[in-house]
DNA sequence: CTCCATGCAAATCTTTTGCAATCCT
DNA sequence: AGGATTGCAAAAGATTTGCATGGAG
């Protein structure tokens, strides 16, 4: 079923009686022309027609409550975000040196947090698990002989 | 053998050449009286002598650095700190309606991600595992009967 | 004595907001 | 028409940095 992100978009502002207006759309096609992981400056450069910053920032929060897009912390100043048109389910091992990003399946360790939510009594949202260390490249680059 | 923090702060500072000085040790005074997470502002309103915004923020990195410190992100536009005197291993449940923070234990999830990081490569260094959802306190204020 | 560290204030940077003009429905 | 949305520029916050003065080794 999980249609057409543009669908699903769409659906969502009517929904909430939003309008659907050209700056929202050429937000959410910038989405699809930018790697999986971004930043909102980097998405606010990419926009054609141009967009304001600002309208980037109030459409990323649409797009995020329409589960669109995932906004991610990488331990970096600014906030990065995630293209989620698929919604796997999934965790990240970020490299400390070059900010490479990977993705992993988090079957096991999801469940780990479930359980726990369940035994505090917090209803569980979203899951956030990440890995910082070197990715093969820089961790070769980083010991040339130990 | 995990000694008094004092203790690894000031090895620390021998060791990078670094100089002991009152302000340090004001800041890391003040983390025992902090609850286990803070934010910058708290612990830096909360110093006396009082030390400068600058210096916080300075010295909150070497006392990372130092392995004393964790710097943590909520979600909320500022970082959040906890202390690490006793370097266990956990992640955090988060209220996204009032802030409260949850701990649990993440044996199993841990090894997950380890396991991750083997299979792709990477040298894994600090795991981060976050749960958001909404703790009992505010759930039930949430759904007063749904 | 020589650097390192501190404080202060100014500078950065990202994200948010007020408001008048403009665009959907 | 009528409320929602946009862009612009200013505001807001958190964190960082330059630089002269004071402090640790």
């Amino acid at each position: 079923m999980e249609a057409d992100p543009r669908e699903v978009f769409v659906s969502f502002l009517r929904r909430e009686g939003l309008h659907v207006t050209r700056a929202r759309l050429a937000v959410l096609q910038g989405l699809a022309q930018l790697p999986k992981h971004f930043e909102a400056a980097e998405l606010w450069g990419a926009l054609r027609p141009r967009v304001s910053a600002a309208t980037v920032y109030r459409t990323l929060e649409l797009l995020e409550r329409a589960g669109l897009v995932r906004k991610v912390e990488f331990g970096e100043a600014h906030a990065h975000y995630e293209r989620v048109f698929g919604r796997e389910d999934h965790g990240h091992l970020v490299c400390r040196r070059c900010g490479r990003v990977g993705e992993f399946a988090v079957g096991a360790a999801r469940r780990a947090v479930e359980q726990a939510a369940q035994a505090l009594g917090f209803a569980l949202g979203e899951v956030v698990i990440q890995g910082y260390g070197l990715c093969p490249q820089c961790r070769a680059q980083e010991e040339p002989r130990v």
